[in-house]
DNA sequence: TCAGCGGCCCGGC
DNA sequence: CGCCGGGCCGCTG
């Protein structure tokens, strides 16, 4: 399918970036209208979800796993983390490695069922994907 | 404000 | 092969 007319993205409702002062996180639907598919957030979900484990053994095992992939910046629209229904082991690990970089996560004292963070202060929403090529329709090779 | 519903797709019975 | 549910989202009551 179409990645859709790109001029009818919605994203303009991304918050304002403020001052965000290190740690940036991003939303599942952030990441899927970069990608050009703006309604599988829930996709980008499952993808996380099913990111393999680094494995030291075989390193080149897979491209990308848990430990090259920044998958715990990906928190929901709100900034709040699932619980994933697996009993809050999977959305521990999300905000332990949070705070392992310094992104405050707000938990109410009641454990990680209510954890969330302040997208107004830690949200990151780029208009393109940070190391991609801008634009394929640059193709100035007048140089030589 | 908050809860509910529909839409989007895919993965697991 | 069909149905149910999911690491979501945004629009309605």
């Amino acid at each position: 399918m179409k990645a859709a007319a790109s001029s009818k993205s919605s994203l303009q409702a991304c918050h304002a970036p403020k001052k965000h002062s290190g740690g940036r996180c991003t939303s599942y639907g952030h990441i899927a209208l970069l990608l050009g598919y703006p309604q599988r957030a829930r996709q980008v979900g499952v993808c996380l979800k099913h990111l393999p484990s680094f494995d030291p053994t075989d390193p080149d095992r897979h491209f990308y796993h848990d430990q090259n992939v920044p998958w715990q910046r990906v928190v929901n629209a709100k900034g709040g983390i699932s619980p994933r229904g697996d009993g809050g082991a999977g959305a521990s690990r999300h905000v332990q490695k949070l705070r392992g970089e310094g992104i405050v996560v707000n938990d109410q004292g009641n454990g990680i069922a209510e954890a969330w963070v302040d997208m107004e202060r830690w949200g990151w929403f780029p208009t393109r994907i940070p190391g991609e090529e801008s634009e394929p329709d640059d193709e100035d090779d007048t140089t030589s």
